[in-house]
DNA sequence: TTGACATATCGGAAAATCCCGATATATATT
DNA sequence: AATATATATCGGGATTTTCCGATATGTCAA
């Protein structure tokens, strides 16, 4: 885990934002209903409520793959992201006594 | 306190060091030992030890301060700064339940 | 294979951050 | 008042981040 790594993650507004929805999938991602939400959300939907360009989006979500925040699956043309809370779990140790 | 503040703060090496350097001043900062460490580090240690220029450290306390991780305490010439545990603490909670 | 759709990657302009040297301010000493 | 010391602020070049449009890749359907 690499604290530098998560907290330029976590720097951002819209990560943030994206983080946050991604904590409630059904109730923020409801379009995506029919489809499940076993496996997270996916990049498109959470482009079309974010607000921002698919490139962005689709780079931010790699950005907080990279630092362990969320996991990825790929399904047929689709890219699921979901939270990755053991990542959330071990953060919060670390800042609570080794930071 | 402003989650996007302190994340912003702690994405930098250097300030992250310096915080964590403040975990135990004394071990880290034994050439203050006369003047007592219950203020916390003053900026000529912190400054000494993280090899930047006076100015740059300066502006990191600073930027420690306004974000709640550390407090700031004038005494004759000399500011001091230490840790803030209870934002700490909040900010590790925060990740555990609400982000 | 071709076309449609979802996502990833590329190139770059604008804004923010990093970190410096120079300078200003505040306090203590003589 | 003049000097010395500690810290804060200013101005700016270099680097990084932000976020975009254009393009590439990967998957499915006809």
């Amino acid at each position: 885990m690499d604290q530098l790594e998560i907290f330029k993650a976590l720097s951002n507004k819209s990560r943030l934002q994206i983080l946050n929805w991604l904590k409630d999938p059904e109730k923020n991602f409801p379009d995506q209903g029919q489809y499940g939400y076993d496996n997270g959300v996916c990049v498109g939907q959470i482009q079309q409520k974010a607000g921002l360009t698919q490139s962005t989006v689709s780079e931010y979500l790699t950005t907080l793959q990279r630092s362990g925040l969320v996991t990825a699956t790929r399904v047929g043309q689709w890219t699921y992201y979901r939270r990755n809370e053991e990542t959330f779990a071990a953060l919060s140790k670390l800042i609570e006594s080794d930071i």
